[in-house]
RNA sequence: GUGGGUAUAGCUUAGUUGGUUAAAGCGCCAGUUUGUGGCACUGGAGACCGUCGGUUCGACUCCGACUAUCCACCCCA
């Protein structure tokens, strides 16, 4: 196969025979979100890379080699977004969505693109549904996120699922469990990974979430955050534990749940998969984010939002085996037998379709009994034979391809009446 | 970016120690006489065996590089 008939690396078409998977879960996301007072909002696919430079974080991978960045013929860098969130407090500022009034509670499906080195639910192109929530400092907004990520889950029939959840403080309080963590982890310098030894002076709290066995083993006794959150702090976190427990929703806190970046703040929260062995993420990125809209250059808003990636939702439903809805079955398809009934066929079938009947009818000329084979295949429910002896006799067979039941339609006033009752039955 | 596996029709695969026109199932298209499908039978189309180079009289088969793909790490959705 050339390259001319070969989709991008990392790049996967969605065929026939899938998308109807997708419709079923973005619709359902999207009408989950609706119930909850989020509404949609579309950002373009590509921004200014200064954007996603501050959003963030220029010293994440992501910036540093994940970003599809070039110029376009005016000389401006542009980046195709490699996430949603930033793009979405853009447009916000942009049009000052906040002066509407708060809360401003916004969702989304969209690409995005990341540069790397493709794998089992990781693409270069994927999608994401997200929703965001700005203007609400209180813990009823990200108990609410949650809660909405929570029903969604359950409305597509995943199981297994274990929601995650920690409080990363604000900055006031992670400076000193930063502080803490370096002393502690300055001991064990030499037993920690490369990267930990790296992160020990820029970030000592991704140590904590680091793979490594080694360095995993040493942060079961490292000091935890939430013993170093301030006042507030703890109290909003102890806020959203209630608001979860009185909604009857299952959680466990994970003291490892933390984020590089200094905009996040509070509630991080994570859905694991718990089916197979290795804990894979489903809805990573969950969390609060007081501090990003001011880094882009907004009035300090408190945030919350969440995001996750459509592809392995889809996978983790497949290996759950969950059964999505097979698409609409065609509920008629008119076989004629010649010409004339041809042209006549499709004037039926339009009149079927204004009524939203999935009417068909033969566009390639085949004999009438390949019709008929053709009408098996695609698995319509009704067949309706016309020919000369049809149109004379003004009327026309209609036949249950299951059950071999057979009615007798008029062709002329009455046809639509007819034809919806027996098909609606 | 690091490591491992794989590469033959649309799909799933076979291909014997290198030896002539590369095989099967499914799918696709059509036929099995006259206007009613599913089953069965018959036929047909469809592959420069991922690409390039090497070894050889001869390569789908052996070697190398590249590319793609899958899986894991990293990172994340």
């Amino acid at each position: 196969m050339n390259l001319l008939t070969k989709a991008a690396r990392g790049t996967q078409d969605v065929l026939p025979a899938d998308s109807y998977k997708w419709q079923f879960v973005q619709d359902i996301m999207l009408k989950e979100a609706e119930l909850y007072g989020f509404k949609e909002i579309r950002t373009p696919a590509f921004e200014h890379t200064e954007l996603f430079d501050r959003g963030v974080g220029d010293d994440t991978d992501i910036v540093q080699k994940e970003m599809y960045t070039f110029n376009d013929k005016a000389g401006r860098s542009l980046t195709l977004k490699p996430e949603g969130t930033v793009a979405a407090v853009r447009a916000v500022l942009e049009h000052g969505l906040l002066n509407d009034g708060i809360p401003l509670k916004l969702t989304y499906i969209t690409p995005c693109y990341r540069y790397e080195k493709p794998q089992s639910g990781r693409y270069r192109e994927f999608f994401q549904f997200g929703v965001e929530t700005f203007g609400a400092a209180s813990p009823a907004a990200d108990a609410e996120i949650i809660c909405l990520a929570t029903t969604l889950f359950e409305r597509l029939g995943i199981s297994n699922l274990s929601l995650e959840i920690n409080s990363i403080g604000c900055p006031e309080c992670r400076q000193a469990y930063r502080g803490a963590l370096k002393k502690f982890f300055e001991k064990h310098r030499e037993k920690l990974c490369s990267t930990c030894t790296d992160r020990l002076e820029k970030n000592p709290m991704r140590i904590v979430d680091c793979k490594n066995l080694e360095c995993q083993k040493i942060v079961e006794d490292a000091p935890n955050i939430i013993d170093f959150l301030c006042e507030d702090c703890e109290q909003h976190f102890k806020d959203v534990k209630n608001y979860l427990s009185e909604s009857k929703i299952d959680y466990k806190i994970n003291p490892k749940i933390v984020r590089g970046l200094d905009y996040y703040t509070r509630t991080v929260f994570e859905f694991v998969s718990s089916s197979d062995s290795n804990r894979s993420l489903v809805c990573g990125g969950g969390g609060r984010y007081d501090g990003l809209i001011e880094e882009i250059g907004g009035p300090a808003t408190p945030a919350v939002g969440f995001g996750i990636g459509i592809e392995r939702l889809i996978l983790l439903m497949q290996s759950q085996g969950i059964e999505i809805p097979k698409p609409k079955r065609c509920d008629i398809f008119i076989a004629t037998a010649d010409k004339t009934a041809q042209t006549k066929a499709l004037h039926l079938a339009k009149t079927l379709r204004e009524s939203s009947f999935y009417a068909e009818i033969d566009i390639v000329e085949r004999s009438l009994k390949t019709q008929l084979k053709y009408a098996d295949k695609i698995n319509a429910k009704f067949l309706l034979v016309l020919g000369e002896k049809e149109f004379s006799e003004k009327k026309a067979e209609m036949k249950n391809m299951a059950s071999g039941e057979k009615f007798i339609i008029n062709l002329d006033n009455d046809f639509l009446t007819k034809t919806k009752n027996i098909l609606s039955d």
